[in-house]
DNA sequence: AAGACGGGGGC
DNA sequence: GCCCCAGTCTT
C-alpha cells in the first residue's frame, strides 16, 4: 500500500478516509487520483468542490467527500495547514471519528492510542472468546478496553499496522487461516472451536425498495440535471429530473406525471431504458431513465440547469447514473 | 441506542 | 441473497 511507512498526517488522513467501511482495492485507485491531483492539504482546500466530488464519484458515503473538503480548509485557512498533532485536536476535525483519529495520531505522531476497527473487533472477540455482541455498548466497552490495554505504548503505530494486517490477512471474517495462525495455542475461539460464530452481532438493516423514474428529454444537446441537495441518498451528486414511486408503475402512468409537470408534451416519442438495479447497505434502488427528444425547449424544469451533454462527464453522477450513461 | 449513509466483492 | 468492509454523523 502506497501508504505505508508514510508519516505525512494529510496523506495518512486521506487514505485513512478513504478507507473507511472500503476496501483497500477499491480505495487504492481513488487514493492515488487524489494525492496525484492534491498533493497537499493544500491543493485540496482550493480546489473546486465539484471537482473532488468528481474524483469521488463511485465510492459511496458522499458525506467523507464533503467534511474531506471541510476539514481541509479548515486546516488550511485556521491552523495554518498544520495538521494537529494531539488525538484530542484531531478528534475534533469533521468526518474523523475514534478510529482515524487513532490512525493518524500514531501513523504520523507515534501517540498510544488503539485503532478500532472491524479487524480489531473480529481479532480480539475471537483471541479472547468474547461472546459479547460487539454492536452493543457492554461488547464495544469490551473490545476497547483490551485492544487499550493491549496496544504497545512504544511503537503504536507498528502496532495498530500489525493487528489490522493481521485480521485482514490471517484472521479473516470468512475462512480464516488458523491452520497457520500464530495465535493458535493462545486463541480461545480456536480451542472452543467457535471461530466461525465470533465475532456476535445482534443487528440487522431492513432494506427498502425505491422506484426512480429519471428523465433525459435532450434539447440541442442538452439535458436538465441538478444537484441531490435534500437529506437523502447522494448528498451533493448530480441527477436528473426525477420522479420517485413508492411501487413500480407503469412507464406510461410516469410519462403522464411528467406531461402534468410540463417536462414533455403527450406526443412525445420517448424510449425507456431497462431497470437498473442499484444495492446499498440498507436501500434496493430500481432505476428507469426515460429519455426523448422534445422539438422545443420543455418549461417545468426551474430547479434544474440544462447542461450540455458532452460536459456530464466533469459531473459527478451515482453509480447507477454513469452505468446508464456509459450505455446510453 | 438506533438509523442513515454507497458501493463492491466474497461465498 | 447475505455479510463484510482500515466508520462517522445525526437523531
Amino acid at each position: 500500500m502506497p501508504w505505508k511507512g508514510i508519516k505525512d498526517p494529510y496523506r495518512i488522513w486521506l487514505s485513512e478516509v478513504i478507507l473507511q467501511q472500503t476496501r483497500v482495492e477499491q480505495g487504492l485507485k481513488y487514493y492515488e487520483n487524489f494525492i496525484h491531483n492534491f498533493p497537499t492539504v493544500r491543493d485540496l482546500a482550493a480546489a473546486d468542490e465539484k471537482k473532488v466530488f468528481k474524483l469521488w464519484e463511485g465510492l459511496g458515503y458522499y458525506s467523507r467527500c464533503k467534511n474531506l473538503i471541510h476539514t481541509a480548509r479548515k486546516i488550511s485557512t485556521e491552523l495554518n495547514s498544520r495538521f494537529p498533532d494531539s488525538y484530542a485536536a484531531i478528534l475534533q476535525l469533521k468526518g474523523i471519528g475514534p478510529y482515524t483519529a487513532a490512525a493518524i495520531a500514531s501513523f504520523a505522531f507515534n501517540l498510544p492510542h488503539a485503532v478500532i476497527d472491524g479487524n480489531v473487533f473480529r481479532v480480539l472477540a475471537r483471541v479472547f472468546g468474547i461472546r459479547e455482541a460487539i454492536d452493543t455498548t457492554a461488547g464495544k466497552k469490551i473490545i476497547t478496553a483490551l485492544a487499550e490495554q493491549l496496544l504497545d505504548k512504544k511503537e503504536p503505530g507498528t502496532y495498530n499496522q500489525a493487528i489490522m494486517d493481521f485480521g485482514a490477512t490471517v484472521c479473516r471474517p470468512a475462512n480464516p487461516d488458523c491452520a497457520d495462525c500464530p495465535f493458535q495455542n493462545h486463541c480461545v475461539a480456536f480451542r472452543e472451536d467457535i471461530v466461525a460464530l465470533l465475532p456476535v452481532k445482534t443487528k440487522k438493516i431492513a432494506v427498502r425498495t425505491r422506484y426512480f423514474y429519471f428523465f433525459l428529454p435532450i434539447y440541442r444537446a442538452t439535458v436538465p440535471v441538478r444537484e441531490r441537495l435534500s437529506k437523502d441518498i447522494w448528498q451533493h451528486l448530480y441527477e436528473f429530473p426525477l420522479i420517485e414511486k413508492a411501487a413500480e408503475t407503469p412507464a406510461a402512468e410516469i410519462i403522464r406525471a411528467a406531461v402534468r409537470k410540463g417536462w414533455l408534451r403527450q406526443d412525445t416519442l420517448t424510449e425507456i431504458s431497462p431497470v437498473y438495479t442499484q444495492k446499498l447497505s440498507h436501500q434496493l434502488i430500481r432505476s428507469v431513465f426515460i429519455a426523448c427528444r422534445p422539438a422545443a425547449k420543455p418549461a417545468g424544469f426551474e430547479n434544474y440547469r440544462w447542461e450540455k451533454i458532452t460536459a456530464l462527464k466533469t459531473l459527478p453522477f451515482p453509480r447507477t447514473i454513469t452505468q446508464h450513461l456509459d450505455n446510453f
